[in-house]
DNA sequence: ACACAAAGTCACCAATCAGTGACAAATAAA
DNA sequence: TTTATTTGTCACTGATTGGTGACTTTGTGT
């Protein structure tokens, strides 16, 4: 057994901010972007709220720093060399897309990011928004644009349609919502029929945008 | 100019029910689920909140009602005669997913519902969306899985992913975000892009899948 | 005019919230 | 060991929240 009759514990400045910015995780995770308060928090991370306004100056500047710590879209930014492409990048953004649907599908976390980010305005989401636009604008040019050439708008649209349904479905499925259109998309076999139809979608657009 | 002094109120019950239900829809548009408390509700009702307890036995009971009486999914349950169908629905279908697209775009209260949904577990919610899906099915079962037969799964999965990009776009535009995948949604030729894109899919899934 | 019920207001309580000053405990420097 | 600084706790304030009992005002029926 431990040799403390008096619980002590060592104080550690950065070891307790990463303890408050794991406390944010955790309610967001569990309960929802709303059950950020700074009791909350504080009680949550084992430490005394007074440390939040001494080490983030407040709730906001802890809430910024745990949204700039995060990054969800590691996988869309692979090292991807556009001079290997020889399919106009089809084969490439169909498994991206689809490793998109299962992970938002897996990540609890970052479905609340994602509904956190529809809810409330703020700079540091709008900057996590920009920055996975600048990512995406990455394998847009490089890759679709250059394939699609004249029609790269409407493939640009019809890519924003289909991604954005893969991320709705997640979110929907998560609460109030069982079934969309009849497909029980936490299921197995309706997840399989939405990946079908991803797949599908995407070829189509590169044949008939073609 | 009015007669009365003293402001004097017409005391009516059926008509403060009604000035609380509106001023659920009014917080909602504004501010967002979040700011639905009792009292926020009372002041903008212009009434007290203990009528919120005598009237609907509380906030729950107010909000459950206020859900009850919303339905914004009229124009899909349009009067639609399955026989005057000749091109599988295409039209109809194309049209319907259109509409819905610019609704959700005009509507700011039918956005914050949605949003609403995806956010907080609540047995009215989950009724609302039942009634959609009841909806939807009738559309699906006599005009699409005729037409789509033993592709029925698969055009239900690509309508899916379609309408929920539609609703997804609405809300990222609203909130934080500006451009997806480099469309501007809230501008005209954004808008007009996207549906460009929804029209040109459904096509793709009506030829495909024939 | 009167009584009575319905409609509505108000003052109050308890719980929860953000925020802060005074203090205690641990660590590092001397 | 002593001193000073950092790290952390605690108790308190003031504002906001949900909720309720006692009250006043209005309308209605007799």
């Amino acid at each position: 057994m431990e040799d403390n009759p008096v619980k002590t514990r060592i104080r550690n400045k950065e070891n307790s901010k990463q303890q408050f910015l794991d406390a944010v995780g955790k309610i967001l995770k569990t309960q929802g972007y709303s059950a950020l308060k700074i009791n909350n928090i504080a009680t949550t991370a084992g430490l005394d709220k007074k440390l939040i306004y001494n080490y983030f100056g407040g709730l906001e500047g802890l809430l910024d720093e745990y949204i700039k710590t995060q990054d969800f879209w590691s996988n869309v930014k692979s090292e991807i060399e556009p001079n290997e492409i020889t399919d106009g990048g089809k084969e490439f953004i169909t498994n991206t897309v689809l490793e998109q649907f299962d992970y938002v599908f897996r990540n609890k976390e970052f479905q609340k990011v994602l509904l956190w980010r529809l809810s409330e305005p703020r700079n540091s989401l709008k900057k996590l928004t920009d920055e996975q636009e600048a990512n995406g604008e990455f394998i847009l040019q490089n890759i679709m644009d250059t394939y699609f050439a004249e029609n790269s708008e409407d493939s640009r649209a019809a890519m924003a349609l289909i991604v954005s349904g893969a991320y709705y479905l997640n979110l929907y499925a998560e609460i109030n919502g069982n079934t969309f259109c009849g497909i029980d998309i936490k299921s197995e076999t309706g997840r399989n029929q939405i990946k079908k139809a991803i797949a599908m979608l995407i070829e189509q657009v590169y044949t008939f945008l073609k």
